[in-house]
RNA sequence: CGCGGGAUAGAGCAGUUGGCAGCUCGCCAGGCCCAUAACCUGGAGGUCGCCGGUUCGAGUCCGGCUCCCGCAACCA
């Protein structure tokens, strides 16, 4: 049986624009799926959306439609992203769907029957104005900011809350078991430090009779699921859990998440999953935040950068590269137009996109159109694949990215070094060089696969390399190329931007 | 003493275990003419936020300080 990997997104909530952090996650997600699957190994990668809960409710009723069916509009509005960013995700789930609902609810029982969910008083602070709970950090100088002149009331209900403290040491023991269980390395210490200080019970449900719009607590109509209880349980629920099969096939996984996650995934996520008796996830990922201009994004300030925009100017293969290589991977990074056109012309346009269409025309050229006999590796090759490699099972996409900069790079000067378009007039025979170019750019298109696999896939075409056949790391080895395969110069890869 | 991040060439950034300060863009000067006016070579440009310490040697380690930015758990 082939070797299972399983990587999951955390799922938007629904209640939003996609946004360019959204893609970011995504794209990364896409990446190590596309590159495990390279590996020939067995895939699942799920994404979807969270939906329940008083955003969503309360809006709803204010365009006065049914709340799913007010999810509907915007779940399909994340499911778009999947042409436009060509993510290959095979599970979307939604926290509305039966099976996520069912699967939430025999989780919450399996925490209970270990005794860590238990009913306690639990004060909120309410705007009358708003009608509204307001947290602390909603409120400016105790006051609602819309509503300055009413008084925050301080409301008393009876809610579930989890038993987190009770998990404190287990966690512990845990992250010191697994120094890679969170990455970066400094997230890790920083949700160490957190579990450390100390855990308190959380609130996982509401009052029905409030706020409707949840999975209903088994066995007490009178409350719904907070929406963080059930929406993480969609890692395992995609799987098909409570059912065995998929879910001991692929569960732990790799989970991807923003640096807002951190304490939801690696320490809640963590508790609820050991409560209910289940491994605790494999491995997760912190991205940071894209900033815009230099500003977080927010919609007050209408700087919000949106996916769907940028790929209709750019295209699908220009923006994933810049997710992947404009911004350090697991740092906050900044957005600008003029910075994204620039590795846009710089790496693209001049770099991979020029290499492709100068190899294949002097292959034209000078070699008749066909691989001539295979010479022997000049681009320290088998170096490329390991720093390529080593990124991007550390999560190090920008390095991925650089990595390949630098191959290129090698074979632009290689061919300043060569000259063959002046071997060639003076009768020498170009024939070993032209074979080594074809083979590096070769090495070029499968790299690029996981990265950009449309621009890719042009790529390995124009060497009459079928892209569905490529295996890492067989295709990985230095003249694989045969002699006599087809060269034909195809289409500009990345056209210039109009200056 | 709430938590965390940042301060490196005009701009944007890299610098893993301490060992001659790098990359991209821009600028200047050459080269090349195969390629998407692309490519290659060389050059100018930095007291690596400030002060002190460890060391043969610190952007990198330790202590202190200044300034900027996020987050602060029931914001989904």
């Amino acid at each position: 049986m082939k070797p299972s990997y399983y990587i999951t997104t955390t799922l938007p909530y629904v209640n939003a624009e996609p946004h360019i952090g959204t893609a970011l996650e995504f794209v990364q997600a896409d990446v190590l799926a596309r590159f495990h699957r390279l590996r020939g190994e067995d895939v699942v990668f799920n994404t979807g959306t969270d939906e329940h809960g008083l955003k969503i409710w309360k809006q709803a009723v204010l365009a006065g439609m049914d709340p799913k069916a007010y999810c509907d509009q915007f779940a399909s509005k994340f499911h778009g992203l999947k042409e436009t960013l060509a993510l290959s995700y095979t599970h979307f789930i939604r926290t509305t769907d039966p099976h996520h609902v069912t699967a939430a609810q025999e989780f919450w029982k399996r925490c209970d029957a270990n005794g860590d969910i238990y009913k306690a008083r639990y004060v909120v602070k309410y705007c009358v104005g708003c009608e509204l709970e307001k947290t602390e950090s909603e409120l400016v100088d105790g006051r609602c900011p819309i509503h300055p002149s009413l008084e925050i009331e301080r409301r008393d209900e009876e809610n579930y809350f989890f038993r987190w403290s009770k998990y404190q040491r287990a966690l512990l023991t845990h992250y010191d078991a697994h120094p890679d269980f969170v990455m970066p390395k400094r997230r890790f210490h920083e949700i160490r430090t957190f579990v450390e200080d100390g855990l308190q019970d959380f609130s996982i449900s509401r009052l029905t009779d409030k706020m409707p719009w949840g999975i209903p607590v088994p066995g007490d109509d009178a409350h719904v699921m907070y929406v963080w209880f059930d929406a993480l349980v969609n890692y395992v629920s995609t799987l098909g859990w409570p059912s065995p099969g998929d879910f001991e096939r692929f569960w732990p996984g790799v989970q991807i998440a923003g640096k807002d996650n951190l304490r939801q995934q690696s320490a809640m996520w963590q508790a609820m999953l050991a409560s209910a008796g289940l491994p605790l996830s494999k491995q997760i990922f912190i991205h940071g935040f894209i900033t815009a201009d230099g500003q977080k994004m927010s919609k007050s300030l209408g700087n919000v950068v949106n996916p769907y925009d940028l790929v209709a100017r750019y295209g699908t293969d220009a923006v994933r590269y810049f997710l992947l290589g404009g911004i350090p991977s697991s740092e906050d990074g900044d957005f600008s137009t003029a910075h994204f056109e620039e590795l846009y012309t710089s790496k693209l346009v001049n770099g991979t996109g020029n290499l492709a269409a100068r190899v294949t025309a002097m292959i034209e050229k000078f070699a008749g159109g066909a691989v001539p006999e295979m010479a022997d590796d000049r681009f320290a090759t088998p170096q490329f694949w390991k720093t390529y490699t080593d990124a991007l099972d550390s999560y190090r996409f920008d390095e991925t990215v650089r990595a390949l900069e630098r191959y290129v790079a090698s074979m632009n000067q290689a061919i300043d070094v060569e000259a063959p378009f002046k071997k060639a007039k003076d009768g020498a025979d170009v024939g070993p060089f032209m074979a080594q170019l074809a083979e590096a750019l070769r090495h070029v298109g499968i790299a690029l696969l996981p990265l950009v696999p449309a621009t890719a896939e042009q790529i390995l075409r124009q060497l009459s390399v079928d892209p569905g056949s490529v295996r890492i790391p067989e295709a990985t080895a230095w003249g694989m190329l045969p002699a006599g395969h087809r060269v034909v110069k195809g289409d500009i890869l990345f056209p210039r931007l109009p200056s």
